[in-house]
DNA sequence: AGCACGCCGACT
DNA sequence: GTCGGCGTGCTC
């Protein structure tokens, strides 16, 4: 017999740290246990194995082995430690999202398989030959245009940033290492999959969220053979388990699907950072517009900039009622003269036929009677239906004046091409958006309308893109908007061919700018400057923290004593509970998540009194959009 | 979270 | 005298 340490599969704070077990001696490290635990049995992995206990008291027995298959690596363990370290969060709750859930059919199947190494592929051609032998650390734009990779019938057309990224994960496994390359999702993947078979054949691993349970575990157990693989996959895969690490990689950081929406809400960036720090690995970021928090990064010394290619040429056209609706004439010529060499792509803004209604005869805005969220169109002969519940409203009623009649505000990519197909007879129309997926279309004359993020990849690149709806993509309130704009407009641009023309409508200003001169940099070097004055992320690291008014002012005061923070707030969120704002310096990152991890444990063991119980406290370190609804 | 232990009010 | 209320502490 041993001493298993265990860290429980429990949600309480005070219970993130190890226990021990006594086990029999085939309980290795990484394995998945069920131990007695408080009365009744709770999962748990095997951290580590040891000849005996530090621990006082009587051991309890490991209760089983649930699987022999060492899942949870020791680089895997230390890094869900520091990520939860640094978000005041437990390192269970990352470990959920990092190792999925055992499938037995899977796991029998790789037990019993006879397994050969993967060989090193060839070294080949790389746009930073050097990146992965020296470790180097780069923010990387990548070079705009799409092209054809594969051959024969398994030609495929996908972004150059992904032969980029390709290239350099052949580096680190013809050392004979691992790469993990993270996308934001499936439509990335599955380029930069194709890319990579390019170059390295089969010894690509996907961790792909939309993959059933067996399929996850199957990949997941792969990258575990460990052997030089490129392991593809979204935020998650960034947990992936590989022992040698070469390079790591992650497409589109400023995308939002790379913010975790589980606890502690580690985003792919930061847990990058931390896992570079701590495996050596080369790193690197890479985009097609660079997020503040890289140009950060960059301005520090500790990301080097490298800037591939430049876009085509974008040209600004004024917000005019033009003869064709709210096409701006020039862009409209601007399309006319591509349409007949080729696919033209056109960017909207939200999806559907009318993406708002209101009553003709009031002008209050459309609701739904269920839910009160906002009635919108799908398509021009469909009945009003919610945004938010999806609820259909046949017979419609206003609910002040009762009227009857709906007045439709705005255009969705529906209506757009509607409108279109009838400016321009003779060339289809396809939308693209979040109900009609659309990943590939040919070189052919075609009008592609699609929302941001879900452009479809054209053979040859489109011969014109028109960026509609500026305005209202800039009209959000949030602190990210203009960087958001930007990335999803340097996105779309990237999938033209070199000598397209961009149209954006509809922005103005430095951000306009950042498009027209094609200066992504400066852009997020501006707007890192701005955050600075106002103190805002990522020039500062923020805590939300929510619960009742005493609990927050404790916690707040708490975190108040370390110095270089201060707090905004509180505001009332509601049911009795309030919001602050704490903010702090990247210096005193570990002072304040210490000071909120013991807030946090404190709040959760002595909060229990029946008398002075108001809402829970919930702390949110570096929440992705903190001032959202102040 | 659940469960055990422990210390004060109204009950056979 | 004691049954049970919940506040407090612990979970290997």
């Amino acid at each position: 017999m041993s001493v298993a340490r265990v860290v429980v599969e429990s949600r309480l704070p005070q219970l993130d740290r190890l226990f021990d077990f006594r086990a029999d001696d085939d309980v290795m490290p990484g394995v998945r246990v069920r131990v007695p635990f408080g009365g009744r049995m709770l999962p748990g992995f095997v951290v580590e194995v040891a000849e005996e206990s530090e621990f006082g008291g009587e051991l309890h027995r490991v209760e089983r082995m649930l699987s022999p298959v060492p899942v949870l690596q020791p680089e895997v363990w230390a890094l869900a430690r520091a990520v939860a370290d640094r978000a005041a969060g437990s390192a269970v709750d990352v470990l959920r999202v990092a190792i999925p859930g055992r499938q037995a059919r899977p796991e029998t199947a790789w037990l019993k398989a006879e397994r050969a190494p993967a060989t090193p592929p060839e070294p080949g051609e790389s746009v930073a030959p050097d990146l992965v032998e020296r470790r180097g650390r780069v923010a990387l734009r990548s070079e705009p245009g799409v092209v054809a990779v594969g051959e024969g019938d398994d030609v495929r057309w996908v972004g150059r940033w992904a032969v980029e990224l390709a290239g350099l994960a052949r580096d680190a496994l013809a050392r004979g290492e691992q790469a993990i390359l993270v996308v934001p999702d499936h439509r990335e993947q599955r380029q930069l999959v194709a890319a990579l078979e390019a170059v390295v054949g089969d010894r690509v691993v996907e961790l792909d969220a939309r993959q059933s349970n067996p399929d996850r575990y199957r990949g997941f157990l792969r990258a575990l053979d460990g052997g030089p693989v490129a392991i593809v996959g979204p935020r998650s895969a960034v947990y992936a388990p590989a022992a040698n690490l070469g390079l790591l990689a992650v497409w589109d950081d400023g995308d939002p699907l790379h913010v975790e929406p589980l606890s502690p809400y580690a985003t792919t960036r930061d847990v990058a950072l931390v896992r570079q720090q701590q495996s050596g690995c080369a790193l690197v970021l890479a985009g097609h517009a660079r997020s503040t928090e890289a140009q950060r990064l960059v301005e520090l010394g500790f990301l080097e900039a490298v800037v591939r290619g430049r876009p085509p040429r974008t040209l600004p056209a004024a917000l005019q009622q033009g003869q064709h609706g709210r096409i701006p004439a020039m862009a409209f010529q601007v399309a006319k003269e591509a349409i007949a060499h080729g696919p033209v792509l056109v960017q909207v803004a939200r999806p559907g036929h009318a993406p708002a209604l209101a009553c003709s005869t009031c002008g209050e805005r459309a609701r739904c009677r269920r839910c009160q969220g906002p009635l919108r169109r799908a398509r021009a002969d469909a009945s009003p239906s919610c945004a938010w519940c999806g609820a259909v409203h046949a017979a419609w009623a206003c609910a002040s004046c009762g009227g009857r009649t709906l007045t439709e505000l705005g255009r969705g990519s529906v209506r757009t091409a509607d409108e279109l197909g009838r400016a321009f007879p003779n060339i289809p129309v396809v939308v693209a958006d979040g109900q009609h997926e659309r990943l590939e279309v040919d070189d052919q004359p075609r009008l592609v309308v699609a929302t941001r993020g879900a452009e479809p990849v054209a053979a040859g690149g489109y011969r014109a893109v028109l960026l509609l709806d500026g305005e209202r993509l800039l009209a959000r309130e949030s602190l990210r908007v203009a960087e958001d704009a930007v990335r999803a407009w340097s996105s779309a641009r990237a999938l033209a061919r070199d000598d397209a023309t961009i149209v954006l409508t509809g922005a103005v200003g430095r951000v306009a700018a950042a498009m027209t001169t094609r200066d992504a940099a400066g852009f997020a070097a501006a707007e890192l400057a701005d955050r600075r004055s106002l103190r805002f992320p990522p020039a500062v690291r923020v805590a939300s923290v929510v619960g009742g008014p005493d609990e927050v002012e404790r916690v707040v005061r708490a975190v108040g004593e370390i110095g270089a923070t201060d707090a905004l707030g509180p505001v009332d969120v509601g049911d009795g509970a309030v919001r602050s704002i704490v903010r702090f310096d990247y210096g005193a990152g570990v002072d304040v998540a210490h000071a909120l991890r013991a807030e946090i444990v404190r709040a959760a063991t002595q909060s229990r009194s029946r008398v002075a119980k108001g809402a829970p406290v919930r702390v949110h370190v570096d929440d992705h959009e903190p001032f959202e609804g102040i």
